[in-house]
DNA sequence: GTCACTTTATGACTAGTGGTCAATTCGTAC
DNA sequence: GTACGAATTGACCACTAGTCATAAAGTGAC
């Protein structure tokens, strides 16, 4: 490999080089362990996606990825942490789909629109995604993996109901949405509204009509609470 | 085999007697077998909610019923459908809290907004059942379970969503909801805002203030909804 | 090259599970 | 008490997540 003649230049570097040596070596190793990482991530993440999480087995990961099952072991704490890794590296994706959702000039409602079709969009392209994350949600016991891992997908959670959020911020500033007498709240449900109509029709109805439904659904529920938004009258039952 | 006996009980049938005996007896036997799926039923409720699916066994179940594990079996086809027969028999019990949820004389408002409550309170009291509930809908692969019993839920769920869907065609005949333009739209954008309001918070914070943030998201969210259907100006967003 | 040492890889193995089935017990009718 | 089908048992099977003693490969000093 390429190893080889690396060690030998660092073996000409005079005093140094012992320390500087180790260094390389580690450096080199933390790259080659993160490069077998990706692969195995690689090789879960088919699976995963094609047959949900309990239908694939370690050894057909470990197969994929050309590894023993052992291997596998050294590189992850447990099948549930290769899964939820899986699931970080594509949340991430996400938000580089809505960094640059603000554009300028645009209106609250226009930005939170956008948003939602952003938002839909990447999860009629990555259903599995959507189910694994709102199965990881719902999960009665926590799954066998790191804190560190878990911290992580709650923080990116977070970081996508921050854009509502922000959303809701301009709005406000922008006198638009008087309805929003709360951000927290309003954020909070316009979250729960996507999820939830987009978990409902993932359940019933045809796979046919699916995306037309998600999409009409979000729309018609979207457009009713951003009149709910923009006025500023009182609830009131009679009319 | 069956022709045996068969052969046996009309041989005693001479008698009216012996007839009556022998359907009395199948009869106290479906009784039993009855009871004894009620037993394992209440046996296996106990520890799904404890613990969801996963963690518990078919062993376990079947020592909790005083029964072995293979019996278990003679009653249900699987693990799975046991867990589905609970699912169906507390799906039920919610239908009993929203059967009368239309006093006559109230606003489609306060109907909506009493349903919301009643829902809210009836998951906060059973959170396994939501969680579970929500993790059924979202399972990538489907349970092996008949397709009548899976069926059985997805009717259910429906005569949920058909209790709103009557809420708001009460309001629209009332001329209360102008700004629901599509019933279908309304009814699952305010299922799922109730289920995914539901869900982010069983997911995030603490729990100390869990359902106090659970009344207030939902609540809020409610209240812009409200105001989005009970308004009838247009929105000013472009699509 | 070769030796000592470290890191990485292996796959047989363990433990625990859902599900099966031949053997056994039980209930009933005569 | 005997015959017989239905109910019940638990040893057993197949499968899989995770472990660990052992082996292989990599590394550096001489």
């Amino acid at each position: 490999m390429t190893t080889s003649h690396k060690v030998t230049s660092v073996h000409i570097a005079g005093a140094c080089r012992g320390r500087l040596g180790i260094l390389g070596l580690e450096e080199r190793r933390n790259r080659e362990k993160e490069r077998r990482r990706e692969t195995i991530l690689k090789a879960a993440r088919r699976d995963f996606m094609k047959k949900g999480f309990k239908a694939v087995t370690v050894d057909a990961i470990a197969q994929r990825a050309q590894l023993s099952k052992g291997a596998i072991y050294l590189y992850f704490k447990s099948k549930e942490e290769i899964y939820a890794q899986v699931l970080i590296r594509d949340i991430e994706k996400f938000h580089d789909h809505v960094a640059d959702i603000f554009h300028g000039g645009d209106s609250a409602s226009e930005v939170l629109t956008r948003f939602a079709r952003i938002y839909t969009d990447f999860f009629l392209n990555e259903r599995e995604l959507f189910r694994i994350l709102m199965a990881f949600m719902v999960q009665p016991n926590p799954l066998n993996i790191s804190e560190q891992i878990n911290d992580h997908i709650i923080r990116n959670t977070n970081k996508t109901i921050g854009i509502i959020e922000r959303i809701f911020q301009y709005g406000i500033e922008k006198g638009e949405f008087p309805g929003c007498r709360n951000i927290r709240q309003c954020r909070n449900a316009l979250w729960g509204l996507l999820n939830g109509i987009i978990a409902l029709h993932l359940f019933t109805g045809r796979e046919e009509t699916r995306e037309e439904r998600i999409r009409s659904t979000i729309s018609g529920g979207l457009d009713v609470f951003l009149r709910g938004l923009t006025t500023n009258q009182e609830t009131d039952s009679k009319s």
